[in-house]
DNA sequence: AATCTACGGATTGTTCAACAATCCTTCGAT
DNA sequence: ATCGAAGGATTGTTGAACAATCCGTAGATT
């Protein structure tokens, strides 16, 4: 077993050009909210993580971190609790936390969760400019179809299912949908797909949304369902790699 | 406007009989994980909040909490962002952290939650047993309502959603659901329900379970779609009361 | 040779104390 | 009555310290 390569990790520098979600002070004055140390630290490793440059199963060390990004311990423990929440990491106690690994259980778990949601979302419809993002991401699919732009082809697809649980308009299922994607994302680094992975979703996606835009919603879920189905099996036979992590 | 009542707490003490999942370390060997005290703190305050002990809007002063508790103040921030990610507390950078209030669009925004996931896991079917234990929760109501208990009532109906998201055997969408019912418990506690609201689900319950007993999954799950759509309303006419939190 | 045990280094879990930053309130001035 | 400035309180963050735990290794035992 191949103890993996230590940890690559970019030499990124902490900033904070971050935009900063507003809020409202008690008196009712407006503030833009700096985002926290922490939070910054944790949008940093999401950022690694998406990014593939911490693969799945490499260990977080605290002291490590701290240093690298110039803040606290303490600071890497807070940011560590709410990567652990989303489930991009893991944590042993007393051991340290890991780089989340999905193995052929979590995959199909994933999915039942993308039926559940997305399908609900479509079956209900939209708004007009709602239908209109589904459509622009379709659109977008195609152009790095055209491109042969495999990283813009996996991209496009994420952005046409995160259109589609976007017609719901619910916050919560959102953010339910988003951490789903980034536990994809994070299977996609470990198991490298095959070129011609995403393109083969094109017309199907084009398919889904034509049924939508026309209104006919029960089809347009229907044909999601299977597409969803067929995506996690074409997943299930990629599997095959020996899982060495932890 | 009443600045409400100060933070009501019971002086429970931290204890640890907690169960402790169990682990396995790098070498194999078993192990079962005490909870660590951040989690300990987080299990005491979820269980205040579920008793009602905290009431939405309160604040959580976290030097008041952890000299009663016993613990550090930075082991309390580190509950503190469990819960939060949990929804069940709200942070406001540099003010503290409140106990989650649901607004009207909060109640409206878990329904939508409740029927992505409740729909498609009913939809799905499931195994004997986990169809027993539905079957199981409907007689809990049963009972509970014979005995004009509306705590138990409750309780029961919980019992009874939760048991229909389980037939779906998904980690993810169980631990979803959790995180809904425990708002949804929040929620309750603010606003409190008459005593007929529950005993009036029973019958629905009934009817839903024998559907899903007899197969007939669809309809079941029509259902349950009408059933949450009517149970919002009802919450949405009760939520006439000022919401004067924070 | 294989297994068990004890030791040692390293990392996590937790506490404590300090300080800056920010907020809310109160007081005072206009 | 409105506005602005000081004061107190709480959060955000740091740094250091220590106990608890784990892992690997070396040594002892069979």
């Amino acid at each position: 077993m191949a103890s993996s390569d230590p940890t690559v990790r970019s030499p990124r520098t902490l900033t904070n050009d971050m935009p900063g979600r507003a809020t409202r002070t008690a008196t009712g004055r407006l503030r833009v909210a700096v985002p926290s140390v922490a939070e910054r630290v944790a949008d940093e490793l999401r950022l690694q993580l998406a990014e593939g440059a911490l693969l799945p199963g490499a260990r977080l060390t605290e002291s490590t971190i701290a240093e690298d990004l110039g803040v606290s311990r303490n600071t890497v423990r807070e940011a560590f609790a709410e990567l652990a929440s989303e489930r991009l990491v893991v944590r042993h106690p007393n051991r340290g936390v890991f780089v989340a690994s999905l193995e052929a259980g979590d995959v199909h778990d994933v999915y039942t969760v993308r039926r559940a949601i997305e399908v609900s979302a479509l079956r209900a419809g939209g708004s007009p400019e709602d239908v209109a993002a589904v459509r622009a991401a379709v659109e977008e699919g195609k152009r790095a179809a055209a491109a042969r732009d495999e990283e813009a082809a996996g991209t496009a697809n994420q952005h046409f299912h995160g259109a589609i649980v976007a017609l719901a308009r619910s916050p919560r299922l959102n953010t339910i949908m988003a951490q789903v994607l980034a536990e994809m994302r994070l299977f996609f680094h470990k198991a490298t797909v095959d070129a011609q992975f995403y393109q083969h979703y094109v017309p199907d996606n084009e398919e889904i949304c034509l049924a939508l835009e026309s209104g006919e919603l029960d089809r347009a879920a229907d044909l999601l369902l299977a597409y969803l189905d067929r995506s996690e099996d074409n997943l299930g036979e990629v599997h095959g790699d020996a899982a060495d992590a932890e």
